[in-house]
DNA sequence: CATGAATGAGAGTTCATTCAT
DNA sequence: GATGAATGAACTCTCATTCAT
């Protein structure tokens, strides 16, 4: 059920003169500002090149179309939560469940945390269609790799991996979400963090038993 | 934090005639069909109510722009989800939490179930700003009655309610929500029920004793 | 290898109030008014609405886009033409060949001479590609009528009807325009008519006998 | 009412070095490749340039701006032509008239047979204005010849030569036009040849009796 | 001289909203 | 009240042209 694509929706090119990188950065950046302050529903391509310091029609040799802008840091966004996952499922590789999922909370919370105001912002700008492919395709890798961490594990059963996984991930990242979403103090976040770690361990712990 | 409204959102009157009542029902109709066909970006005045069989000129007399349409929507929906949730915890009154956190789920469950597709394109049209208000309102309605089962339940100390009511509010709500956008079949989505429920068990009985 | 249209060309709907049609005439008029004084690289859309006196959103309603109102103008004017040459060839059905022939000149070079700046701007805009479709359509359409007239002189035989038809439009059309298309006066315009119409009755005399 | 040139349509300099000249002849070919496969629409002075192979910044050295790149093109095109009927009346001075036409005839449809593509192609540029004066001069210049070679016939009286020449010329040029415009087979071609050449020749014999 | 990134005026098109009928 | 034609601000995108490198 994937969506598919209909428009080029990556960069242009990659920029390598230095100019453009100047330029291009630019422009993600002033995406993000314009998407914060105003939304998606504020965020015009003039708008955008403005902010930059940057006249439309740079714009345009860089990001096919207004969607390009939105979709790039979509895709920014998501490789480095993706690397991040993949990079602790990495280094829990054999490492019993319960560690493993601690570690897991831990990072996903971090990358949320370190710019919130751009998560949101991003989770509202996928509204725009095409952006769910995207979207399936890194819920698709970050998937393949919690899978093989928890498969790796020690202590649980090779026939229970996938379905673990399963809830593991669906609930830790919907109540991760729904933690930033609610417009909570830091005090309370704190709690929320501590009480899905350890439901997440009591459950695994009912069980492994 | 929460966003305050700039524009006259409400329908401009409560409709008593039985005429009028015939033409907002289809109006709503129709932007429901228009939001599930076209999502939001191709939500038009005249698109709505083309579908409605009535005039736009007409739609100006019920609703004052076109915010206030999904605006209306989501009013509706979100009334609806919380006079479940509140009939449920008033039936919950004085039942032990385990019990009273199984019914929760089943209710949240049940609703987004009904019209999964209106659920999730309602979730998206909140991005228009001013419905964050809404937002921000049913929550605080659906936690003051989850809150009031929670304390009337015997099996747990009054200066842990809010906390856990948090807690388990925010799981829940995530991960029903996340469990609904991933596109899964419905049998994993029985497994995920299932599993949810688990969870909940297995923390609060860890934290009880 | 007539080519395809692509696009909606045809005028949205056709109007029948009377408010719309005067709209759509005025832009009509417009139209010509701007493609005569500005050519078919200054015709905009703003420039047509303000010189009709019009709102771009209202020339919107009755053509979906900019080619539609060249192709409209086209296809009023071609009927016409069309319409007058049918006219003609039915007038003159059963006629010997020379009078049908001096016929078919005179009907030609009359609509030609009717609004010869229209008819040079029209020529023009049909680089427009998808107009070729429109063309095709009635220079088949005329052919027919012309093909019959020539099959019901009573001196010419069957087998070469076809043939003479070809030739005697080609010559004719062609040279009506390269006539209109020099920017003679008046006089050689007279005497080339003359000329052309006494080259054909040549010609017909001399494969006649 | 021929039009004034608004604008420098020159190349800035007749090339004479060897790479320019190469770089001039890359940039005529693209030109015309882009003209025949995208139209005078999707004629861009960056698409012919990377066409070309080529920096749109040296285009600018040698075409001042994008309409000296038509005109080049059509000035190319119509000295050619030019040159193929001066040399054709050059040779035919002195002979009788209905050779000398047969001779234009052949000329004439020989060049528009050589590329008919191109040919098409720019008819149709001619619509931007600016070229109409360049058509003109040439149309002057090709008079003149064919006129100086009907004033040599033996058979055709002085006062007759001027009328004569504007009849025939047109005629043909007309005919020649639209019968390569209206999209016929080689075989319906080569009819309408000889059927043009016996119409010329038949009202030749007829006012020359 | 060559390059091609940058410019920005201006084009086509949409759509929420109004108001004469 | 109901209608839907009319409005026009605002938006996305293109492309001829320039000029720092």
């Amino acid at each position: 059920m994937p969506p598919t694509v209909t428009k080029a929706l990556k960069p242009r090119k990659t920029p390598s003169q230095s100019r453009s990188r100047v330029t291009v950065d630019a422009i993600y950046e002033a995406t993000i500002q314009v998407l914060l302050s105003q939304g998606m529903v504020g965020l015009t391509t003039t708008g955008v090149a403005e902010r930059a310091g940057v006249s439309v029609g740079s714009m345009y040799q860089y990001f096919p179309n207004k969607q390009a802008l939105v979709y790039a840091l979509n895709d920014r966004f998501l490789t480095r939560l993706a690397e991040r996952v993949e990079e602790t499922c990495a280094r829990m590789l054999g490492r019993p469940i319960a560690e493993a999922t601690d570690a897991l909370i831990d990072t996903y919370w971090a990358v949320k945390t370190e710019r919130p105001e751009l998560t949101r912002a991003l989770y509202r700008s996928v509204a725009e269609l095409d952006n769910d492919a995207l979207i399936y395709a890194f819920a698709a890798r970050v998937d393949r790799a919690t899978t093989d961490m928890f498969r790796h594990a020690p202590d649980i059963p090779d026939d229970e991996v996938e379905q673990t996984n399963l809830l593991l991930t669906t609930v830790i990242y919907g109540s991760v979400r729904n933690a930033f979403e609610r417009g909570l103090g830091p005090q309370e976040i704190a709690v929320l963090k501590t009480g899905l770690k350890a439901m997440c361990q009591d459950h695994l712990r009912s069980i492994g038993s």
